[in-house]
Parts: structure tokens; sequence; C-alpha cells
DNA sequence: AATGATCTCAACCGCGAGCAG
DNA sequence: GCTGCTCGCGGTTGAGATCAT
């Protein structure tokens, strides 16, 4: 879809996946594993380029996906992490077992962004819009209308020039958090290595097919990722009911030093502080503020 | 029923991190 | 330390679906 083709990828098929080739990439990630993406789709018999298939898989054909529906539950938690940890939809999908990034980020752009907006809440800043509109109008000279209005007139526009009105309101676009996103679910295996099981998976059919794992988070990279984001983490238990992670479940696995339990503890306080109800935010964030010092 | 506007979401792209040589 | 390759992430696009007139 959309733009032109890059060079290396002139003669590959492209556009929406036929239920042939979900089947010949399902079976071949089945009976060989995740990985070497760049050669898979030869080896499968795919003329697609190995960034689709990762994409086709991650997105869409991998087992334990749960499509639609996402409940109020899940909504609040993808609000409040949002307002942790900004746009990076990777970990906030980490946190919700089952659901990928790329739902999260066109659930948030579609549906998510416009609640914000329409209970009064700037969504990129997650403040209240009137205190984002007095800022914005101490720099810029008086736009007369509201941001309803805004919204209203967004609607006869096209895209492109909806969002440059919705920039032109929000001239500086506040990021929630400032550093620049780093890779988290990956687990590099390395190459021609088979898979070792001392590794946190979300699935254990996965696992025990030998595949090299989606959202299989190294314990300590865990940890890195937390401290740097100020945040908990999701592994071990889910919470069966609500399909959401329940902070209490995990366990430790044993070759992860002794050293990091003070602050392994204190992620998971904040975990379990993140799924309390509104009236903690304020602590939480005063929490949050603390960790990431 | 026809037409245009708007919305949704699967798929694409470029960039940058991490690893191997 | 440098370079090239691979992979993962976030932003963006546009076809198809849905809604409004």
């Amino acid at each position: 879809m959309g733009r032109a083709p890059c060079c290396s990828k002139v003669g590959l098929h492209r556009g929406p996946w036929t239920p042939r080739e979900d089947t010949l990439l399902t079976k071949y990630i089945q009976a060989h594993g995740e990985g070497h993406w760049r050669s898979m789709p030869k080896r499968a018999g795919l003329l697609r380029c190995g960034k689709s298939c990762r994409l086709r898989w991650m997105n869409y054909l991998r087992p334990n996906i749960k499509r639609g529906n996402i409940s109020p539950d899940e909504d609040d938690l993808i609000i409040r992490l949002h307002s942790l940890l900004g746009n990076r939809w990777s970990l906030i999908a980490g946190r919700l077992p089952g659901r990928t990034d790329n739902e999260i980020k066109n659930y948030w752009n579609t549906h998510l962004s416009k609640k914000l907006r329409s209970q009064g809440t700037d969504p990129n800043t997650h403040k209240k819009l009137s205190e984002t509109a007095q800022l914005g109008s101490k720099r810029k000279n008086n736009s007369s209308s509201s941001s309803n209005n805004n919204n209203n007139n967004n609607k006869s526009k096209s895209r492109k020039q909806k969002s440059k009105s919705i920039a032109n309101l929000e001239p500086e676009k506040q990021k929630v958090h400032l550093p620049k996103a780093t890779r988290v679910n990956s687990f590099r295996i390395p190459r021609n290595e088979s898979f070792d099981c001392n590794t946190i998976s979300g699935s254990s059919d996965q696992a025990r097919e030998g595949s090299k794992v989606v959202n299989i988070i190294p314990w300590s990279e865990l940890i890195k990722d937390s401290a740097e984001n100020g945040i908990g983490f999701l592994v071990g238990g889910h919470d069966q009911d609500h399909g959401l992670v329940n902070g209490s479940n995990f366990e430790c696995p044993s070759h992860i030093p002794t050293g990091e339990n003070t602050l392994e503890k204190l992620y998971e306080e904040y975990f379990l502080e993140l799924l309390k109800p509104e009236e903690s935010q304020v602590e939480l964030d005063a929490f949050a503020e603390s960790l990431l010092i």
C-alpha cells in the first residue's frame, strides 16, 4: 500500500495477505520457529520481504492474539501506561497480554485520543486541555476557536489538513517520556543457536514448540527497561479473568542477580499502584518520578 | 439509490539499536 | 573502533467500510 516500493523490493508481493500466504508463513514458523526474517520468505516460498512476514506474524498470525473488544479495564490501563511511557507502543503492548503494539497504536489514534479530548484532556500531555490552551495562547496570538470547534472543523477537512490543524493547536508537542525507544521484547538468540528456555515467555505452547518466541523478555532487560521508564513490568502470571497482568504472580528467574531485588520490589510495588483506581494517580506520579531519579 | 465525507486498521516505510565479523 | 547486516519500533498511508446528506 501507499508509498512506492524501495528498490530492493521490486518484484515482491505487497498489500493484503492472502489465506494461502498466511498458511505458508504459519506452517513455516511452526516448523522452524521465528527469526531469520530476511531469509524466511524464500525458504517459506513467499514472495514477500522479511519485514512484511515479521509484521504479519507479530500482528495477526501468532497464537494467543486477542482481537477487538478492548475492555474498559484495558482502556484504562492503556491510558495510564501512555501517560507514563508516551508513544512507546511496544512497551505498552508488552503489558497487555495478547495485544499488539500496532493494535494499541491504532486504538489509541482512533479511539482513546478522541475519548481523552472529549473529556477535556490533552492526549499528548494528559493534562487538562484548558491548561494546554492557556499555554498555547500565551505563545500564539488568539485563535478564536475553542478546542471543540477545532475538532468539529477538523471533520470537514482532509486527514492531512486535520493533523496540521491539530499541530497548530499544539505548537509544542510535549512528549511524556524522553528516552528513545529501545528494543524490549526481542531476545536476541545468537544466530544458528537453538532456543534456550532460560527466558520468560508469554506462551508455554510456543516455548514447547521450540520457536524463538515473541514477547520473550530477558529478565535483565526488563529490569533495565523498567529502570529507564520508571514502571513495572509484565511477566509471569496473567490475571486470567481480565487478561491483565497480575504483578504479584510473577517469579524471579534464578539467574537474576540478587542485587536487583530492591529495584525489583520497587517496580512490583509501582506496577501494583498502576492498577489502582484513579484517585491514586497523584501518588503514582510522584512514585514514578522518584524512580526516575 | 447515489455520492461524498469520514473512520478504521492492516500494511508500509525510514530510522536507529544491537550484534557479528 | 569501524562497518555492514538484521531486526524492531513508531509514524504514516490508503483501501475498504461505514456514515451522512
